[in-house]
DNA sequence: ATCCTGACCCAAG
DNA sequence: GCTTGGGCCAGGA
């Protein structure tokens, strides 16, 4: 049995949010990606206030059709999670963007977009 | 309630 | 580089 971290407790003690409001949040975090740059799922589910919450941000990318600029949404490390020409598509529109790729991922070191903390240099969240 | 699935993630091997 | 197991969450059968 693995030790759990002190997140994953509250996770449990908590009760998970209003869907709707977290869709909602998570459409806003998708938003702020600027043409140009990518986030990872992961990224964009903590921007929005919901860590731990990726799947439900492809999930609702999915749902979302094109009302967003899901192109701009990408696997860890850059790597592109849609399969075949949906993926094929995905790369075409972030190169027409200005994206660059290193293999089969996004040059993170580069397109990674920051998204805004609260967070001073001087007091590090733990 | 249980089982399965998915545009996920990550530590191991 | 890679595959895999375990962890994660919601929605549908």
């Amino acid at each position: 049995m693995r030790k759990l971290t002190h997140r994953e407790v509250a996770r449990r003690l908590i009760r998970a949010p209003k869907s709707e409001q977290r869709d909602v949040a998570i459409r806003k975090a998708v938003r702020q990606i600027p043409r140009g740059k990518v986030a990872t799922y992961g990224q964009v589910a903590a921007a929005a206030g919901y860590p731990l919450f990726h799947r439900q941000v492809a999930q609702l990318l999915r749902k979302a059709g094109n009302s967003l600029p899901w192109q701009r949404v990408v696997g860890a490390g850059g790597a592109i999670k849609l399969k075949y020409e949906a993926g094929l598509e995905q790369r075409t529109r972030l190169e027409l963007e200005g994206v660059r790729f290193r293999g089969r991922r996004v040059d993170m070191a580069e397109h990674r977009h920051r998204f805004r903390t609260w967070e001073f240099d001087d007091h590090p969240l733990p």
